[in-house]
DNA sequence: TGGACACTAGACAGACCTGTCTGTTACTGT
DNA sequence: ACAGTAACAGACAGGTCTGTCTAGTGTCCA
């Protein structure tokens, strides 16, 4: 359960990058960026600490690529959740079902983007890449909201986004699996009462 | 801006373990549990370190004495909030008030209980106050729910329950001091639409 | 007066962390 | 064949952290 160098299961495909990037990425959003230490990166990436140290320059660049691919994965689940829908109701209502999909899985420990902000430094790079990755959905929900001609659009998207961040904290904190479930039903809810007005 | 022992303001009033506890409520939610060092806090309280570690054991202990501490007071709060209305339709919101309130604040930090659990390891002190803490206001968002009158009591205290997390996680991140308001908001379309059914 | 008690100051051990550096191995293109 | 490149292993420096321990100080009460 600890997140030591012990942990000696090894990412073996790809460039050192690759391998660096992808044991950042398991052992970062398990046991948190701070928790973790570069001597276990690399270890789980088979991987010599200069090849980390020449590829990223810091551990801060790495936690910064973690944070970016997560952010990049995230968006095409998104985009592609949303493309099987025609609707801007139906649109936004799908995105909590990828969030109910990426909650199933059994390595799910919440939101990446949540958890580095509370764990780094105020102002850290941790923030910076929150903050494009919200602003992104909160964004999409405000388009769509738009798109299916509500008045005060940015309110409601400003609304989803909050259920949607409910619903995160709430599958990690409390473990409750079909958190996104409920927030979607509640989600329709205000979708259609800000259609009414 | 950083959490160092060269912090020099000090607590000066009460007992070691008073001054302590002070000193840790301050440094360890402005800058979280973990980034806080034992000797940030004691330079903070003033107090020797085998003060700390005669009253409170570990750093451990005194994180929980701290999130214990936050939870009583943030209770309290509510309490006092929710007082204040008759009706519980207007206790339900009234608890959105309490949270406005807090956010308003120059000193707020987001939910200390949500911090610490995402900066702690998974199953650590951090948790388990984190969990009385998160379940007292689900209880208590169930049990408004059910005097008013509602049918699935249990399914609009978690929607409320989501809506406040995400309102504090918006108020931290993206910093909207509105946050607590737009839920509020949302709360009473959900409210009104769980009675009518 | 004197002993118990609570506290202060700070050195220290042992662990862990990031980042640098040295030296070695293996592959690739000319 | 040989230079260049990329990667390896791992020691090391310099820092931080928690927690322990020694030694000294002040205060209260019998």
């Amino acid at each position: 359960m600890s997140a030591t160098a012990s942990d000696k299961r090894v990412v073996d495909r790809g460039s050192a990058r690759e391998r660096l990037l992808a044991a950042a990425d398991e052992l970062f959003y398990e046991h948190g960026v701070h928790t973790v230490g570069i001597d276990t990166v690399i270890a789980r990436a088979g991987v010599a600490k200069a090849s980390l140290y020449s590829t990223f320059g810091s551990k801060d660049a790495l936690i910064e690529a973690y944070l970016v691919q997560r952010f990049e994965e995230r968006n095409e689940r998104v985009r592609q959740g949303i493309a099987k829908h025609d609707e801007p109701r139906a649109k936004m209502l799908a995105v909590f079902d990828v969030a109910d999909a990426a909650i199933s899985k059994p390595t799910y420990r919440g939101c990446a983007f949540i958890n580095a902000s509370a764990e780094g430094l105020p102002g850290g790079v941790e923030e910076a890449v929150s903050a494009r990755a919200r602003g992104w959905l909160r964004e999409l929900f405000t388009d769509l909201a738009r798109d299916a001609g509500i008045k005060d659009a940015k309110a409601l998207g400003d609304q989803l986004g909050m259920l949607y961040d409910g619903a995160i904290i709430s599958a990690r904190l409390d473990r409750k699996k079909k958190a996104a479930q409920a927030a979607k039903a509640a989600a329709a809810v205000l979708i259609d009462a800000a259609a009414a007005r």
